[in-house]
DNA sequence: CGGCGATTTGATAATGGTCAAGTGCCGTGG
DNA sequence: CCACGGCACTTGACCATTATCAAATCGCCG
């Protein structure tokens, strides 16, 4: 009658400061009520630990659950054909990725870690029947897979429209931005665990011109970059360099310049 | 006690060919009973007509209610700083651009008419009670939302990943499935009243590449495209080239091969 | 007929890719 | 403690795809 073993720790409870993460994330978009707070913390939740770079799920899946990224770093992103790989994006702690297997029968993208990750997995059941009873929740969770959209639509525009150079510096200033929104990393240097093979497969552009735009953008004083440490020595520049615009990330509390 | 004048023609309750397109729209995606059915027909919706190459909404707008676009084409896009524009998106006849302001306070992309148009307007409110009386309503709507996104997640790997010659034969291909899937223009040759900008902003490359890639799918033999009509010769072979896989529309039912 | 926008063509240039080789960092195992 | 191996990063040389610029043609509408 014991539980059944599984790779990794597993809890069928919700440990709150799991499901807390949930709430913290959907707090950095939309307001939650006290109560609505509390019963997404119920929420039963199964934590895993996952190695780093493995597959969480894979385009065609259909899962019966979704995840919360609890810890780490992981990354959606698809193939083409021809074998080249596009990140579309970028997940962090408190990030639901793979929400929309809630609604859309088969996942559309992978979802790899891209460090040692806690993931919680929720079922899909117990998410609707939380919807059902405060229809509200359901609106925040759905606001957040329009955030979510609302970054595609900037990565497009990023990928389609910018420079190489600028290209970088936008995507690091939103990953910035989306540390100090989670209130995860507000002391520099900024823990970036992502090597320049994944900033380039997110930006569809080559490892070795990533290398030199870093060093451009080293070379202007804006920012350092080495083993996963970022420090923005000119936060206006970098923000100016990147044409950046946080609005696009629907953050309720502004907290950087 | 007249209605008061508008530009274009406006009517408040419902003619029921115009909320009918939207129920068209979310079979496509989610399955809906007949009650639902009827519920979202009796929608108030007000129609008008819009010309050519105007601005619907604009990046920043904080609407109070969302458009259906009845009849005509329509793109979202957002332009960077240095004012390069990327179209994110091709609107049809049934799409609901601009559904996010229903929970996303700021609009963060533009929406503008592609050719003259038939829009219908819904106030927020109503949609917003009517998904507390029919919560499976809201379910199709954010499925709707989920499968843009899902869109944009393949434009990001069209733009990043796939050479010119591909990325347009794969973007031909996605208009030719989801006029298709609307069961529109289900003869050839199909109308697509886009120039040649349009595809070339939407694609992150030139007016010039567009035209010669577009002669090089000619003269492969794959398609005609001559004054906004395109024809179709080889679908197999077009597909081939733009390296399309329709799962990502998340159609529920497939028409083409 | 005139004019404007869309399309087409040619010539030139640049951004960024590919290939190849070398360096540095770090964890593993002897 | 040190040698080894692997991966990430760096650099250089070369080149391809695609942008830019400029101008001509076409088609449509008033």
């Amino acid at each position: 009658m014991l539980p059944p073993t599984n790779r990794g720790s597993a809890a069928v409870t919700a440990p709150s400061h799991a499901t807390h993460r949930i709430v913290s994330k959907l707090a950095t978009i939309a307001p939650l009520a006290e109560g609505e707070r509390e019963a997404i913390e119920r929420l039963p939740i199964q934590i895993k630990a996952i190695a780093s770079r493995a597959d969480l799920t894979r385009e065609g899946d259909r899962p019966s659950r979704f995840c919360v990224l609890l810890d780490g770093w992981a990354c959606s992103h698809k193939v083409t054909g021809a074998g080249r790989r596009q990140i579309m994006a970028f997940h962090l702690p408190g990030d639901l990725p793979g929400l929309q297997s809630l609604h859309l029968r088969t996942l559309d993208s992978t979802l790899t870690t891209l460090t040692p990750c806690q993931v919680g997995f929720i079922e899909h059941e117990a998410l609707r029947e939380l919807f059902q009873a405060q229809p509200r929740i359901a609106e925040a969770f759905w606001s957040d897979t329009l955030v979510e959209g609302s970054i595609f639509r900037e990565w497009l525009l990023n990928v389609g429209q910018r420079e190489a150079r600028s290209r970088l510096a936008h995507v690091l200033c939103e990953l910035v931005m989306r540390i100090r929104a989670l209130g995860l990393n507000d002391a520099d240097p900024i823990q970036m665990p992502i090597t320049q093979t994944d900033l380039a497969e997110a930006m569809g552009m080559s490892t070795v011109h990533v290398n030199r735009m870093l060093q451009a953008l080293r070379g202007a004083g804006l920012i350092t970059l080495e083993r996963g440490a970022l420090t923005v020595h000119d936060w206006a520049g970098l923000k100016q360099a990147g044409d950046f615009d946080a609005s696009y990330l629907h953050l309720r509390r502004r907290m950087v310049g």
